[in-house]
RNA sequence: GUGGGCGUAGCUCAGUUGGUUAGAGCACCAGGUUGUGGUUCUGGGGGUCGUGGGUUCGAAACCCACCGCUCACCCCA
């Protein structure tokens, strides 16, 4: 039996719903705050994720599905979205023809990664992205939409946290100090955390082993480096946060994985996925469109996860979808009339009426069972008789009510 | 890439210290007299017990290998 690849997810029927539901509710938010929806193709050029994310970053490192195409080009399958999005920016001229550009996706993404809780190969996010000014206020827009869909899913645990990395310049400064701080330390560290020291120091924030997070405890902090207009800025963040009544942490370990973050970064964390906690994940990156080749225009943004989020949702118990329904369900009397009930069916659907009849040669208990099952609003029985008198019983499925009626009324008497 | 757990019907699982034709619930199909659902009743179909080898008179159970799924580490959505 051939099964889907390794990490990748059919989303059948059942769970569309909750989907759709998700859907809504993004392109509604997004909607409210003027974000224009973007789709870029899922495979770009190779170079564009290596220089957009950072060749050293675990995504290009690792992650990325890469392979030759029959030109011998490099292609990879987006493992995120930023990159592609600002390629587009570029690409087409979006800061010409409007100072600030406001954009949202909802798209599949691609990670060659060992699938666990809340992690997939093929997941899929939603997110925005605004390039054109370097107001905190963007960063705070960013992280109001994202706990705004969150929450409006009905999602209650829920952690916002903040941090800022601030410029290259201030954060090369405190590099090194951290260099300095660790000089003498570095024989109490994991064998990881050594690594990292030249690897990418930052990280070393991130471990969970205890002797690395005792020698952290005592580190000189990155918010405590951060040139004056970083600084600015952060706090900005805060206040306007604060005045939005939205509830954050600052959490000075919080260092995004990607290369190209600078100043406001966030994330936002569920107790309720599993280790993979983290739903959404965000920040400004105001080098990123220069880096790629773009006009200097400072830029910020957020992606969140919708596998994530559907499992945080269901764990909550968060929301449900209302079982689909149909309006008509046309019970066939006798399979010879089987055509003859399709036609019917024809005429009604022509009137936006969703209508579903037996294809297969059932009984009319059978029938009766789908009618049923498909929560139809009514059912009509048709058989020689009716199709000759062009009289039908209709039958409301909620009341159990029954009424003979002419088969040319019945647009009437469903729409009522 | 590293480590743990698990593979019995479409789904969720039983299956006693290895012992006859491998079970249940749900789902599916048919029926409970003349053309009518949800509750209920009766019956039915469906499994090379993940695959291959081994131990044994005898394996779904024990051993080995492989495959798959899953959770965790790393990192991230």
């Amino acid at each position: 039996m051939i099964k889907a690849i390794k990490g990748t997810k059919d989303i059948l029927p059942d769970s569309i719903g909750k989907w759709k539901h998700v859907e809504n509710l993004i392109s509604l938010i997004f909607k409210n705050y003027n974000y224009k929806e973007i789709r870029t193709p899922v495979f770009e050029e190779t170079s564009l994720f290596a220089r957009g994310i950072g060749e050293a970053t675990d995504i290009v490192g690792k992650e990325m599905y890469t392979f030759e195409d029959r030109s011998k080009t490099s292609i990879t399958l987006k493992p995120e979205m930023t990159a592609s999005v600002v390629r587009a920016f570029i690409e087409h001229s979006l800061g010409k023809k409007q100072s600030l550009n406001k954009l949202y996706y909802i798209s599949p993404m691609f990670r060659q990664e060992r699938p666990q809780a809340g992690r997939l190969r093929e997941f899929h996010q939603f997110g925005a992205e605004a390039l054109g000014s370097s107001s905190p206020l963007l960063d705070v827009e960013m992280i109001s939409m994202a706990y705004g869909i969150l929450s409006g899913l009905g999602l209650k645990d829920l952690t916002i946290k903040i941090n800022s990395l601030g410029t290259p310049e201030s954060r090369k400064k405190y590099t090194q100090e951290l260099r300095k701080y660790l000089n003498d330390k570095e024989h109490l560290l994991s064998g990881e955390s050594k690594e990292r020291i030249s690897k990418n120091i930052l990280r070393i924030f991130d471990s969970k082993i205890e002797n690395d997070i005792e020698v952290m405890k005592g580190a000189p902090l990155l918010l405590d480096y951060l040139d004056n207009e970083s600084k600015d800025d952060f706090e900005k963040v805060k206040s306007s946060l604060t005045s939005s009544k939205i509830s954050f942490e600052i959490d000075t370990s919080l260092v995004r994985g990607l290369d190209y973050y600078t100043k406001t970064t966030f994330e936002i964390i569920s107790g309720k996925v599993g280790a993979q906690s983290a739903l959404c994940g965000g920040g400004r990156y105001d080098l990123l469109v220069e880096q790629l080749g773009g006009e200097p225009t400072p830029g910020t943004g957020f992606a969140a996860g919708i596998e994530r989020i559907l499992i945080a949702c269901e764990n909550e118990n968060s929301f449900e979808v209302t079982e689909p329904s149909i309006n008509l369900y046309i019970v066939c009397l006798e399979k010879t009339l089987m055509a003859k009930t399709y036609e019917l069916a024809q005429s009604i659907r022509r009137n936006n009426i969703s209508v579903e009849m037996d294809y297969i040669g059932r009984s009319i208990k059978a029938q009766m069972r789908e009618a049923n099952k498909f929560n139809a609003k009514f059912a009509l029985f048709f058989g020689g008789e009716e199709y000759q008198s062009h009289k039908s019983q209709l039958k409301n499925m909620e009341t159990g009510e029954q009424e003979i009626i002419s088969l040319e009324n019945i647009i009437n008497k469903i729409n009522v």
